[in-house]
DNA sequence: GTTGGGTGTCATTGC
DNA sequence: TCGCAATGACACCCA
């Protein structure tokens, strides 16, 4: 036992800790350290109004298909959830003591080295990234019974499209795609039937930005044979029921690029005598590339299934240019509502390169023609619909990639939360074990600690405190009360 | 008949 | 000023 006189100071005692148990000395260093409605446009003239939204009514210009059906498959191709099992508490060398008992013999495998690792790893953007595997529904392909067979075009185009000229040469630079081709067969019957409603619900008029159309009874701009569009048939808006029947019996030829064309009626650099027999499997260029266009390229397209490798999901279950009937081949989908209308005013050029080509090479493609100012209207809305329908498109892809994006970033936030729940709990542990055995070892120390009258210092009016220079002072609680309140 | 998803279209905005 | 992409809103169709 310590012999100093001084064992215990007024207010501070210093004593020496002895590495021998039970002997402290009191004033020298401590060798053992205890802690470690929409509104449109300018108003217009009544009658055009009227003359305009008869030909833009062309939504009852339909044709039947009877018993269509649809073959629904959803957007596709989510990319698989990240593996959570990066994230995870680094588990320490310190097994959590169960339960924190506080026994010396436990404690003995403490050792003196706690070391929690926490976890980092919060790896919420993870490796992989979802990619869609869809491709960009793009612009279909298909042509116009502009047949010159019964009918010849009032427009002359003063330059055949398919020469390979600036504009056909720079369409295909800019990636147009010739893909899809809907033919006609030579006797210009209809190229196939249609729903009893249209496509498009929406009037489609764009009476701020046309203007007035011809319609079959208001003839305007000149706009030629409304009513006797090619194909042996007559647009009526009175008798839909009309086409039904000789449209069943038509035959169809289609040549299609499935892959990159979705909504495009006409064939690049269409041209009367395409309107023959022509089969053939196009694998045209890929198309302009959309900001999106990367990912659009393997995207199933509304036109169908049918890729280079088979036969895959449908990009939609509605708007299918091919549709199954049963028992049935496949059956070519309605024209849309654009197509209707530009066979009814007879565009002579194809939709494709009206919606697609640079502004430039369209302007281009413009002087090629001559067209009434119905026509030309016509046309510019049918390019901006077309660019519209396709922003809209990429524009609802971007939003169900971005709910993607924050479901899963929800999902690995939610795991992260219950890995720093059970992190909590077994620091909590930890803790409690910690409290135990300081509260063991100062009982222990206490043990061997003897006034100078060689009574025991009572763990309830004194404690031990460590300076940082490693000493170990014997502290009355009360003179600890007093420099706390100092 | 109702509802939700898909789609086309228009209007608007910003680049 | 023009062209265009993006997007909200709306209407419509369909399952």
């Amino acid at each position: 036992m310590c012999s100093t006189a001084n064992c215990v100071l007024p207010s501070r005692r210093t004593f020496e800790a002895l590495t021998t148990p039970g002997r402290l000395c009191v004033g020298g260093s401590m060798s053992t350290h205890l802690s470690g409605a929409r509104s449109h446009g300018a108003p217009q003239d009544t009658e055009m109004d009227v003359a305009w939204q008869e030909l833009m009514a062309i939504t009852e210009l339909q044709f039947d298909v009877p018993g269509e059906a649809h073959e629904t498959t959803q957007y596709q191709s989510m990319e698989s959830m990240v593996h959570m099992g990066a994230y995870g508490m680094a588990q320490s060398q310190y097994q959590p003591p169960s339960p924190p008992a506080c026994d010396l013999s436990t404690a003995n495998t403490y050792d003196g080295c706690y070391s929690i690792e926490a976890s980092a790893s919060h790896q919420l953007s993870g490796n992989a990234e979802a990619m869609y595997t869809h491709s960009e529904p793009q612009l279909n392909q298909r042509m116009f019974p502009v047949s010159s067979h019964t009918q010849p075009s009032l427009m002359t185009p003063r330059e055949d499209l398919n020469i390979p000229g600036t504009s056909q040469h720079r369409r295909s630079n800019a990636g147009l795609s010739q893909g899809r081709h809907m033919l006609w067969t030579a006797h210009g019957q209809s190229l196939h039937a249609r729903p009893a409603d249209d496509l498009e619900s929406d009037s489609g008029l764009s009476l701020g930005s046309s203007p007035p159309l011809a319609s079959p009874d208001n003839p305007v701009s000149g706009a030629p044979g409304y009513q006797s569009v090619d194909m042996n048939m007559t647009y009526s808006d009175g008798e839909p029921e009309s086409m039904t029947g000789h449209t069943r019996g038509v035959q169809m030829h289609y040549s299609m690029d499935y892959q990159n064309q979705t909504h495009s009626y006409l064939h690049s650099g269409a041209h009367p005598s395409y309107f023959q027999t022509h089969t053939a499997y196009s694998h045209s260029q890929p198309n302009a590339m959309a900001p999106w266009s990367v990912k659009q390229q393997s995207q199933p397209t509304a036109l169908g299934d049918y890729t280079d490798s088979g036969v895959t999901s449908r990009w939609s279950s509605q708007h299918n240019l091919y549709t199954k009937q049963p028992g049935s081949t496949l059956t070519p989908a309605p024209l849309s509502r654009d197509e209707r209308r530009a066979m009814a005013l007879k565009i002579p050029m194809p939709m494709d390169r009206i919606i697609n080509l640079p502004v430039d090479d369209f302007n281009e493609l413009l002087t090629q023609y001559t067209l009434t100012d119905t026509q030309l209207a016509l046309v510019r809305d049918i390019r901006r619909r077309g660019k519209n329908k396709v922003a809209a498109q990429n524009c609802r892809k971007r939003k169900l990639e971005s709910i993607f994006h924050l479901e899963r970033e929800l999902n690995q936030l939610q795991t992260q939360r219950e890995h720093l729940a059970q992190e909590r709990q077994e620091f909590k542990r930890s803790l409690a074990f910690i409290k135990c055995r300081l509260a063991d070892l100062y009982t222990e120390v206490f043990s061997h600690l003897r006034d100078e009258d060689g009574q025991p210092y009572s763990v309830d009016e004194y404690s031990l405190q460590q300076t940082p220079d490693g000493k170990i002072y014997l502290v009355p609680h009360t003179s600890m009360h007093k420099r706390d309140n100092c």
